[in-house]
DNA sequence: TCCTCATTTCAATGATTATTGAATTGTAGG
DNA sequence: CCTACAATTCAATAATCATTGAAATGAGGA
């Protein structure tokens, strides 16, 4: 992911409805939902909402496919994947002892990790 | 991190000079820069990085401190950290190995990962 | 104290971005 | 073909953000 596409992105993010669309994709998984379904669920106009998803589509973090008469949106896992690593590039070269925490915190870690012993 | 937070974060790094900014300053480590030599390093008015970096102050990105004349900025680690973590959150939830790819992608893996046969 | 240097603050301007409602496109069924 | 429905596009307005240069703050050194 080159830079430009990395702020693209984050400017994607940091709108409130925005974020919160990514986020309730993100949940929905690979079924996705359909626009009005999420303009519902985010309590704004079906007009705004299609704004908002044409953004978030360009940034690379959603894809829409056609469903009879609806549109349904889903998240592009590997477009965030893509923005964690650009950011994890930044913040841990050179200083990876720094960024590991983030690991610890989200439970987010691969399987070949030590089980780690959790209450 | 609230959401409100990440949100903020997510803004500063979508404007290019401050992107720059704080790659430059995670470059530079916990040394830091004087906010001079930062103006001078992303090529912008003193005025105009004063903006940003109060900016990035703000989001929890960098951090300032006197040091006679000059004020040295240098990353918040922490902060940068807790942003990963936030979208890991979001991205992984429910979907652990989607994210994974990030981790293979960025080096920046914990010391006690297993070693990786690597070229 | 006075002068200089580093940085910030301020006010004004220009540029992006978000929101709204009306009009349009495209799909399906009668 | 006509109607209904889902979603998008468009134009206009409001709101937020970035940039600029001039003025102010604050720390040291002579």
């Amino acid at each position: 992911m080159d830079e430009r596409q990395a702020r693209t992105a984050f400017a994607a993010l940091s709108q409130e409805t925005r974020l919160r669309i990514v986020r309730l994709l993100v949940q929905a998984g690979p079924d996705g939902m359909a626009a009005g379904a999420i303009a519902e669920a985010v309590a704004a106009s079906p007009s705004n909402v299609s704004f908002h998803l044409k953004d978030l589509e360009h940034a690379g973090l959603i894809a829409p496919r056609r469903e009879a008469r609806s549109i349904i949106y889903s998240a592009d896992f590997t477009g965030l994947s893509d923005l964690i690593a650009f950011l994890m590039k930044d913040c841990c070269a050179g200083h990876p002892e720094i960024c590991v925490p983030a690991l610890a915190d989200a439970q987010c870690r691969p399987s070949t990790a030590k089980k780690k012993a959790r209450a």
